[in-house]
DNA sequence: AATGTGGTGTATCAATTGTTACAAAACACT
DNA sequence: AGTGTTTTGTAACAATTGATACACCACATT
């Protein structure tokens, strides 16, 4: 097995090639090939390995509730499947996964795997630390998604940009890139940046956008 | 230490209470008191212990960026505390915890609990299980939201309840209950039941609603 | 039967946002 | 400076939703 390609995946980062081998010397793990569109787990199906792309790319496929299917994203080598599907309450494959070209995956039984993340400090914490710090991403983005109106989703933007101390913001996005982040529509963005201004909360030369009135724009989030 | 309350705690669920005096044994960790009204810890601290209630309860509190504090929860005994902010990217408080009443804390300093769970094979699948299963239920929550019209909910939800063989749901909550877990308002769900079977999506009688065309409730979410 | 209560269907109006369109400004490149 | 492209500001209108109000129904209680 390339133990070089395998200390690339965030998994493994930080463990020697030599370590790495030794940890798979204990356990019992496959190292399995797929050609071009050979299904490689199907939604569905009970989760009962850790599987970590090793070569080549795989698409993600939702089927839909009348049998169609859509394609939800591509995952390249070095990288783990469904890490947070292995251990939770629901541990079935939510989606299809097709290979995109010629497909190595290493697979180890959750048993073995659970067995590792108990010999090797360095990959529980990497492994602890991957899926705590995606708890965390979901849990801001649910945050921020739980403002309803733009002008709150922008004061709680900027207010997190700027920090304690700051009183402005450098842009360093477009209009639309902001518009997208938010999901909302470019020119309802723009008119909210004009509304805040006229109201005095913020002034916005070019890319920099001055915080006037923090205490305004926290009420803002509260209230709403 | 009281080991039979500990087991309640998720975390030591199914771990004998003899196993668990020897897994403390082995560690060294502290049990604090705090009086009503004493700070537990500092939004901005770092995060260098596992804090598990034992006794009591505390309340979460925010300070916002101009320096108010906003209470965001309560959390009763027994149960850790920002059980996803130990092993993350952001290893700090995101809140100030401040104790309700008389509380005591059970601190384990985050290499002890390493080891805790390279010790328990038990403990360490309960650690996973939590964490796993809040990030599926954060994903899950966020790909709702992702809806953005009350109909792309709602089809949403009536195609996740009935599944893929079913064609009727029974609602067991009020259009209130519902709308409240959509975050919208009663009359704006009611609007558009109405609306989606006057489109001959579904038909309504009480509280079963029949899905007469999964295939254009499918549409709605793709293109919406 | 009378009464009260909670849930539902619906209408009206206001607020917010999306859509489309266009002009001005900023920018990059020659 | 001149030209073309991208970004921004803004306006007019449509679509969606929230807020409020009220009538109606089902049901329970008396």
């Amino acid at each position: 097995m390339n133990y070089q390609l395998l200390s690339q995946c965030p998994l493994f980062r930080g463990i020697l090639v030599q370590e790495n081998q030794q940890l798979f010397a204990k356990i019992n793990f496959q190292l399995k090939k797929f050609e071009k569109n050979e299904i490689v787990v199907c939604s569905g199906d009970k989760v009962t390995h850790l599987l970590i792309i090793m070569e080549g790319s795989v698409k993600g496929e939702m089927i839909d509730y009348s049998g169609k299917t859509v394609k939800i994203e591509d995952i390249e080598a070095p990288r783990p499947l469904a890490a947070a599907f292995i251990f939770g309450k629901e541990n079935s494959f939510p989606v299809t996964v097709t290979a995109n070209n010629e497909v190595k995956i290493l697979a180890i039984p959750i048993p073995e795997f659970l067995k590792m993340l108990q010999l090797s400090t360095k990959l529980l914490k990497n492994y602890l630390y991957s899926i705590s710090t995606r708890a965390q991403f979901l849990s801001q983005k649910l945050h921020f998604l739980s403002f309803k109106t733009i002008k709150e989703k922008m004061a709680h933007f900027l207010l997190q940009k700027s920090g304690e101390r700051l009183h402005s913001v450098e842009l360093k996005n477009t209009q639309q890139q902001l518009a997208d982040l938010f999901g909302v529509a470019r020119p309802s963005l723009a008119r909210v940046f004009s509304e805040m201004q006229q109201e005095g909360l913020i002034k916005i030369e070019k890319k920099t956008v001055t915080l006037l009135n923090k205490s305004a724009l926290n009420e803002l989030l509260r209230d709403g």
